[in-house]
DNA sequence: TGCAAATACTTAAAACCTGTAAGAAGGGCG
DNA sequence: CGCCCTTCTTACAGGTTTTAAGTATTTGCA
């Protein structure tokens, strides 16, 4: 019998693909075992854990929306780069929930990927370089920008704007307008 | 053997404080029907399912917040109105993590509390009365305000401001002040 | 009051999932 | 070739959900 050939990373792997197709939720190592052709009992070799695995998906979903996000920075600046990290944000969690879910979840403890929660806030505070905000409001500013698009995200992906038949796209556009005129006016202390 | 008295309503009320205390994804049956000395299998004369448990914990978690929220509404507009809301919002869903985790998790399919929903909405919208807007930016507006809210709350919670030392009710404070200026400063389309 | 029907609860069992321990099979390497 | 490390299997213990069938308790009605 012929070895599947599971590696830390294929499985990794695997698991963000059947969390965007199933739900984070429903991703178990016996599901993923039978993907592999392979015995649960068989992944505890590359994994310690199911906490192990859904905090080193959570790290990977980390990773590839802070590489999405930094790509749309690039080049850009004021509104124009608010626009386009929030969207980049915004597309990232709807092509792939399962691994969304995944970057929220599994936040707490000491085991999170420290790297990839300072990038991000690393490039929404370049964000804010077009706005002039000194310290401490660039904290307090980061902090909403953060929640505005965390929680339009995941309210809109949870299904809570759907009793409303305005176009959801624009809600969103017009949210984004408004961050920036509050950025623009940000109250002094 | 004496009964032990389990009826839907006790049984849903103890899971809401369960949740509050062990975390709303480690709410089991099994450990409902401990609490209650009864096995698990008696549970199923009060609830249908344990996706029927936690609908209905959600809809618990979602009327006692807007109770909540409409006290704090009472009597006041504008601005004030916006951080009593906001505040009852927050302070709910710190005092009950497990209810208002559960309020969210589970908002998709038709199970929901459609009656709760409605009345946030509602209330959402008596803040806006005192900001003149028209439709439908005033749709847009509920919208960011509950995402706000929402997201703010749930970081919160999930940890991902402690790595600032930044005080956490201060960028809160600043984000309300923030909402505030641009509502008042709504961007006409 | 007494008995029948409704309801609460138990036992039993199937189907899954996590996790540990022991051993067999595969592959690389001297 | 043969050794050893790693991968994978088997076996098992413990836990959760859910259904089915049966027992006991309470309710309510004659």
């Amino acid at each position: 019998m012929a070895r599947a050939g599971v590696t830390t990373e294929r499985l990794i792997r695997a698991a963000a693909e059947l969390a965007d197709e199933i739900g984070f939720q429903n991703v178990t190592l016996s599901a993923l075992a039978r993907r592999f052709g392979v015995k649960p009992a068989a992944l505890y070799s590359h994994v310690k854990d199911a906490r192990d695995l859904r905090v080193k998906v959570a790290s990977l979903a980390l990773a590839e929306l802070a590489d999405r996000a930094a790509a749309a920075l690039a080049g850009r600046a004021g509104k124009d780069a608010l626009v386009a990290f929030a969207n980049a944000y915004r597309d990232y969690a709807k092509e792939h929930p399962g691994r969304y879910a995944a970057a929220q979840g599994e936040l707490d403890e000491e085991t999170v990927d420290v790297g990839a929660a300072r990038r991000h806030a690393d490039m929404t505070r370049a964000i804010l370089r077009g706005y002039d905000l000194p310290e401490p409001d660039q904290t307090d500013a980061v902090r909403m920008l953060h929640s505005t698009f965390h929680g339009y995200v995941s309210l809109e992906t949870a299904g809570g704007f759907r009793r409303h038949p305005r176009e959801v796209d624009v809600s969103w556009s017009r949210t984004l307008d408004a961050l920036d005129t509050a950025l623009r006016n940000w109250p002094r202390a």
